[in-house]
RNA sequence: GGACGGUUAGUUCAGCGGUUAGAAUGCCUCGUUUACACCGAGGAGGUCGUAGGUUCAAAUCCUACACCGUCCACCA
């Protein structure tokens, strides 16, 4: 560490042996604190960086407040924790690796398989992680490292398993289907922020269903029309309330629909024909609408984008293709009422730009309406609500929590699974059968025409008439899985005859009473190559009845039921043909119990009951001492994706709040107001910062000048001005400490001792410390309520304006025993109160004179005793106010500062006061060589004036007569003009008569004050 | 389409019922006094987006509108 005391602070000399000296000391880590066991815990976890890319100023805002919290905390005798991590982000990380690996080589995921595309990831994160890590401890953090957590390390990859196979026996977790975003070019579900939507031009047919059918609806996509189960319609709409609850049987294009007309108020009367044809299996919103009036669902296209099975003509065909030929046939009908061209959004994939097939597909969910015993008979929505109603969680700034209620409102079954590699793999296992094992569980699946000659070949087909097998002779029972039963040859092809045929087969087995519970009751999972579940679920489930004939259904495969067998635990369960699910789980699952999670959940619960006698479990060690957290310091943006999860999850697991206040910061912009991305590459790396002005500079700047929740501009001349505040504190330092003996030395040495007789006080002492007292009260009430910049801001005006360049300056012309004493007192005080502010100079100054570590001091507060002697209040506004007015008057009349001049004061009542300051108002830069101070007399004429109240100044020599006649007229204008509004204001009967009497007598003080001064200047002007 | 936020000095932002609306920066004038030019002294600069309303009192509360931004839903 440099020694010497430079005239400039250069940060990169000290911050990084400074950092080390932290590091060592090992006092990150509040058990080294050696606190008191009644010191109160304070915790706070680092919202975990995602580790796709290195960090940049938005986050070093992040740091600095969270470091400004704990430091000042740590420093205020709490035992303060703060928790580092990073998060494995899976979706925005597998996308970046997959991106750079098809960049780099041409390959994708599926060409490495999965073991070594993930080797490929973790190298990845490996490297980022670090330097995040990095940039994170350059900022000075006093984040506990020896604590680091990382969402998909092995602890809490324990937590994970646990909390999802305690959800999923207490039935919140579940598995079932929704439409999801699906690229058939990808073959892969997409996530929502991966779905782009592009403007364009589309064509909007309007039709009728069939001749019978007597509403019109209006669609860009008739080919998903096949699906259609519902038509809804206003209910407010007088053209079809006549329908609303009725079902037609219709015939559209070919292919049978039951029709419901349903009303929902979602349904704009205006737009197209005020009828929307409900497709559930292939739009969102439908898909919303099918679960809200528990309509029926059927799949039309497949995960390859053509018309499944089951749909005549229209099978095996392309989207695109099937919509030409419907619209043909509409058109040929007299069906097409209109066809016109609209602007709508196409979403189309990130990746490779293909349209999107919204597709029905079986997912986890968390179900957020059950009702659970372990919290009373609420559901985590419930609980999740009355936390924030209850004012148990509060949010900074309070808007917050609107957004957040409203949400949670709006909350539906959280999809947790993520068709990816990289996250933690759901707990789940499917056994495979042993395909000679006798049939218990089993599955059909089910064959049309061309699949069927296919499979004709093969020898497991097993011809079946009449419900018998025939070839090797075998009853029904006796099949296996694998096995192909042919209804080719079935001569009645109703469903009794085949009904009769299944009941055999599984009789002893498994019951149903007809073909349409055991539609209801099996599911259809395997996948034949080519096709997809969700193909044959669509055939087997829809209208099964009518098609079964219409498309002549050839065969059933008996298929076991593999993936029926669900077992979820930590470990695959003993014996063979178990797999696990090959899907990963949501990063916010297990971002979601980061509070928790960091603290050893669940090693850090054990069985057992509270004091309360209510819980199943007892918390210890860590998650007992700082669990619920103290605050979550983080974005806005994340509110709903995290915050909002992580207060679910903990009442989930704990059945307590993660934390009690929510504060919320906004974005650092670029400087041209745009948001900091990857993508964009206009994020700043907080190091060239830190290397350019820094740490404390770039720390101050982000904390100063914004306010909570909104979004602040990166600036670099922001940056410049805080270092420039820096090294102000630096030289303040440096003066004090390196004059040794900072006697007053007067303009005037016949002024002598200057002030305040014997006792040794001056105004300027007595000032001083009660406004740092003040001070330090401001400052904490600030913090307390997250107000940082405000308390940065007071800091800086106490350091620079009272601090500097008053009572610095004033000490030295003021001969004080007590200022050897004073000086450093109030120097200790600032470096404890910035400390948290810009922790490595006031740590790099404080060593100069100190043994001890600055970061464990304990913090100042208000009342301090050691000047107790000392009057309260001094008098050092009115010398400050007659200073000012000097060198105001001074200035104006353009008097150059090396010229000295005489100067009269009649300060009547008050003279006794300016006398004892005669040394300061001669020296604080006021030009004065020779003042004489009078109770009161004559009018001087020719010299410069100033009022300071009752006070009169008169500045003799050097009079520019134009000049100090136009400073009046210009002064007495603006006081004419104050006193005039004043005169209004309190001759109006309204204002004395309603208003508070305190407002009223405040301006009244103000007007007589205003008026005497103003009469003042008059005099003075006119004996110009 | 819905929700939220913003609109205040040349610029970046505070203030969010009651002293002549503040700060930083920039600008102008001046300045080598025992720390600091990354400094000191002084100054100019605002009808607080527009239009109404509530109030003794509005930048501050309410209502509309305009423009900018963010998030959500995506439109049959």
């Amino acid at each position: 560490m440099a020694q010497d005391f430079e005239k400039q602070y250069n940060p990169a000399d000290y911050e990084d042996a400074i950092n080390k000296e932290w590091l060592d000391s090992g006092f990150f880590n509040p058990d080294n604190l050696k606190l008191p066991d009644d010191a109160p815990p304070y915790a706070i976890v680092l919202p975990p960086p995602n580790i796709t890319d290195k960090l940049h100023v938005g986050h070093a805002m992040m740091i600095a407040i969270e470091d400004l919290l704990i430091r000042y905390k740590r420093m205020n005798g709490f035992c303060a924790l703060w928790i580092p991590g990073t998060d494995h982000a899976a979706i925005a990380t597998q996308n970046v690796v997959e991106k750079r690996l098809f960049k780099e080589t041409g390959q994708t995921r599926h060409d490495l398989g999965r073991e070594k595309f993930l080797a490929e990831v973790n190298k990845f994160a490996t490297v980022t992680q670090k330097t995040i890590l990095n940039q994170i401890k350059k900022m000075g953090a006093s984040l506990d490292w020896s604590r680091l957590a990382f969402t998909l390390d092995e602890q809490r990859g324990k937590a994970v398993k646990k909390m999802f196979i305690e959800m999923y026996n207490d039935g919140v977790i579940y598995r079932g289907e929704r439409v999801i975003n699906w690229c058939p070019r990808c073959k892969s579900t997409l996530a929502d922020d991966e779905v782009e939507y592009k403007e364009q031009t589309a064509k909007l047919y309007t039709f009728k269903y069939s001749k019978d059918f007597p509403i019109a609806i209006s669609t860009t996509r008739p080919e998903t029309k096949l699906g259609d189960t519902a038509v809804a319609v206003n209910p407010r709409d007088e053209r079809y309330k006549k329908y609303i609850g009725s079902t037609f049987e219709v015939d559209f294009v070919g292919v049978p629909l039951k029709i419901k007309i349903i009303a929902d108020i979602g349904v704009e009367m205006d737009f197209g024909t005020g009828a929307l044809g409900v497709t559930p299996a292939h739009l969102m919103v439908d898909y919303q609408m099918s679960q809200k009036y528990d309509l029926e669902m059927i799949k039309v296209i497949g995960e390859d984008a053509t018309i499944n099975p089951g749909f005549g003509d229209y099978s095996g065909l392309k989207a695109a293709q099937a919509r030409e030929k419907i619209v043909e046939r509409l058109r040929e009908s007299g069906l097409l009422e209109k066809e016109e061209e609209i602007a709508n959004n196409l979403s189309q994939c990130y990746r490779c730009e293909t349209p999107i097939e919204p597709i029905p597909s079986k997912q986890w969910f968390v179900d957020v309406d059950k009702k659970l015993k372990k919290l009373g008979d609420k559901s985590l929505k419930e609980i999740s609500l009355e936390a924030s109603k209850s004012g148990e969680i509060k949010f900074t700034p309070e808007r917050f929590q609107g957004q957040y209620e409203n949400w949670m409102n709006n909350l539906h079954d959280w999809c947790i699974s993520r068709q990816i590699w990289y996250g933690h793999r759901i707990p789940a296992f499917y056994q495979i059968k042993d395909k000679k094992e006798k049939i218990k569980n089993w599955d059909l699946k089910i064959y049309g025409e061309n699949i069927y000659q296919d499979l004709k070949n093969k020898s497991k087909t097993i011809e079946t008439r009449a419900g018998r097998a025939k070839g090797d002779g075998k009853d029904w029972a006796e099949f296996k899985v694998g096995d192909l039963i042919d209804f080719s040859l079935v001569e009645d092809k109703t469903e009794k005859v085949i009904e009769s045929g299944v009941k055999k087969k599984i009789s002893g087995i498994s019951h149903f009473s007809s073909i349409a519970e055991m539609l209801e009751k099996i599911s259809l999972e395997k996948i034949y190559p080519g096709k997809t579940e969700a193909d044959y679920r669509a055939l087997m489930e829809n209208n099964f009845k009518d098609r079964l004939e219409k498309f002549g259904i050839w065969a059933f495969e008996l298929v076991g039921l593999d993936e029926q067998i669900v077992y979820v635990s930590e470990n695959k369960p003993e014996g063979d043909g178990w797999i696990q699910d090959e899907d990963t789980l949501d990063t916010w699952f297990s971002s979601g119990m980061w509070t928790f999670s960091t603290l050893n959940w669940p090693d850090s619960v054990r069985p057992g009951r509270t004091s309360a006698g209510e819980a199943r479990f007892v918390k210890t060690g860590d998650l007992a001492k700082y669990h619920p957290t103290a605050v979550l310091e983080t974005g806005f943006e994340i509110l709903t994706l995290w915050v909002s999860r992580m207060i679910l999850m903990s009442y989930y697991a704990l059945g307590e709040k993660p934390f009690s206040d929510v504060y919320l910061h906004g974005n650092i912009l670029d400087e041209h107001g745009k948001k900091m991305s990857k993508s964009k590459g206009n994020g700043v790396d907080p190091l060239d910062v830190i290397a350019k002005y820094g740490t404390d500079a770039l720390r101050l700047s982000l904390l100063i000048g914004s306010t909570p929740g909104n979004n602040a501009r990166m600036s670099w001349e922001k940056i410049e001005a805080q270092r420039n505040f820096v090294n102000k504190l630096w030289n303040i330092s440096r003066y004090i400490l390196e004059n040794k003996s900072p006697l007053s030395r007067g303009v005037d040495a016949e002024g002598g001792r200057g002030v305040s007789g014997g006792a040794g006080e001056t105004g300027a002492e007595a000032w001083i410390l009660d406004r740092c007292n003040n001070l330090i009260g401001e400052m904490k009430k600030d913090i307390e309520v997250f107000a940082f910049s405000q308390a940065g801001e007071k800091l800086i005006d106490f350091v620079w304006n009272d601090f500097a360049d008053w009572y610095l300056e004033a000490s030295k012309f003021e001969e004080s025993e007590n200022k050897k004493e004073i000086l450093p007192y109030v120097l200790r005080t600032i470096l404890k109160l910035a400390h948290p502010f810009m922790p490595f100079v006031t740590e790099a100054i404080w060593k100069k004179f100190n043994d001890s570590m600055l970061m464990v001091e304990k913090y100042p507060v208000v009342g301090t005793q050691d000047f107790a002697f000392l009057p309260k209040s001094g008098n050092f506004e009115l010398i400050k106010d007659i200073v000012m007015a000097i060198r105001n008057a001074r200035a104006e009349n353009k008097v150059e500062p090396a010229r000295k001049i005489e100067a009269v004061i009649y300060a009547g009542d008050k003279v006794e006061i300016v006398k004892q300051n005669e040394i300061l108002i001669k020296s604080l830069k006021t030009g004065i060589s020779d003042l004489k101070i009078l109770e009161k007399g004559e009018k001087i004429s020719g010299a410069i004036y100033a009022a300071v109240g009752e006070i009169e100044i008169y500045l003799l020599g050097a009079v520019d007569a134009e000049k100090e006649k136009v400073r009046l007229e210009k002064e007495i204008a603006n006081l004419e003009k104050f006193v005039s509004a004043l005169d209004k204001k309190l001759s109006n009967q309204e204002f004395v008569g309603k208003a508070p009497e305190k407002v009223v007598n405040i301006e009244k003080e103000k007007l007589a004050k205003a008026e005497a001064e103003l009469a003042k200047l008059k005099e003075q002007l006119a004996e110009l």
